[in-house]
DNA sequence: TTATTTTGTTTAATATATCAAACAACGAGT
DNA sequence: ACTCGTTGTTTGATATATTAAACAAAATAA
């Protein structure tokens, strides 16, 4: 006698990650999993494997959702690319949305202490110093930097770069930060938050030197 | 003979129930649910605010995504429902993908500048002060505190060890911290970054208060 | 076997999205 | 007042999605 367990995961951002929530792995599961996780399929793939998950036929799927049968089998063929009107009637047959049905999925080391002259240098040093805490080998998950810039220090216009969120505290200095179309001059003890998707731009507009210490996700480097 | 057993976990992000279509005829939570959906806001809204957040024209969009400028136009005014490879086009430009675009909790800009005296005080603020950097809400990947230790602030052994990773920098003053089976004393501008299932304690040795910054991922708050 | 139902696919007509270009509204200069 | 450039919108033509119905293959039943 075979038994189906089926849970709801909580999904934290695009994540969904049916199978470590699973004591016990079962055909069905691991086609959920793999329909769900699995960013680089095809609309009409992942449709596709979802529909024969609930074991639906196309008609009755085209019955549930309002839209022709004809329809989905050709959008599960990749024949035409959906209106996401159309997408979101058919998985409103699922209950699921369109930002479940395109999410995405989503170590004990060897060094802990850093000594401050250990720091890696990522800029020049000069005018802008970025240095990082830990290594730039391993599965990491986060970047932190003791950023340093020399008045009139800039980063320059970083545009349209990785996805990720990135924060830090003035320590010292007043810094113009620059984030989407929003900008303010923080001083020491002020802060920021931000999508690092956003093009941001970071300049000293004091007369000292301003300092920094910020993390960033995922690491990019 | 088979059975179905069914795990409803609360679900983080976006509402997800495939308990409706399967059990075939409790409309009670699924009601809920779809209504909420429902309620947020269109695509042409979503893609409208995200076009100006970034300070893009539609036709800039439309260089740089491959659509035209009308298109984008009518889309933003939800007179048409775009084909999703469209808007994949779209979302490209901006490097964020469809289930990001679709995820209902993502906000344009919820606050990026958060001045010193407004940091959310997660301590008692007299032996031992960490201020956060960002709103408590929301679905954030990391966290990142300031934190201040006055002469023999102590955090205690951490009871509780989350997984994920904790990074820092120190400012000002000297702290001794333990993780997992080492221990050492850090001064201003060491730093250390290590794996937070390790049991770790922070406490200041010295004789003055002790400046960090730290970030830790994923936020358990 | 043959007939019947069910499944997925395809076809032709229709509806809609997309394009290329024109239009109207708003500002910034002369 | 202007022009000139830019922004968002709209229009007519074309491309594509969607429909309703027909088609083909496989399973079921007699």
């Amino acid at each position: 006698m075979s038994r189906l367990i089926w849970i709801l995961h909580p999904v934290f951002d695009a994540d969904f990650d049916f199978a470590r929530t699973l004591n016990r792995g079962t055909p069905s599961m691991a086609a959920v999993t793999k329909a769900k996780r699995d960013a680089s399929k095809s609309v009409g793939t992942r449709l596709r494997e979802l529909r024969q998950i609930y074991a639906f036929t196309q008609r009755e799927l085209a019955r549930r959702s309002g839209v022709t049968n004809g329809t989905i089998s050709m959008i599960e063929q990749d024949a035409i690319s959906p209106s996401v009107a159309s997408l979101k009637k058919i998985l409103d047959a699922f209950g699921l949305s369109l930002g479940e049905f395109f999410s995405d999925n989503w170590q004990p080391d060897a060094g802990v202490f850093f000594r401050a002259k250990d720091l890696k240098e990522l800029a020049d040093g000069e005018s802008l110093s970025l240095r990082q805490v830990g290594p730039s080998t391993g599965n990491r998950k986060m970047q932190v930097l003791h950023e340093r810039y020399a008045p009139g220090g800039d980063t320059g216009e970083a545009m349209l770069s990785h996805a990720g969120e990135e924060a830090g505290v003035v320590i010292r200095g007043t810094v113009e930060i620059a984030v989407g179309n929003t900008r303010d001059v923080l001083g020491p003890g002020d802060a920021y938050y931000f999508d690092s998707r956003l093009p941001h731009r970071f300049r000293n507009v004091g007369d000292d030197d301003c300092e920094i210490v910020s993390a960033c996700t995922p690491p990019t480097f």
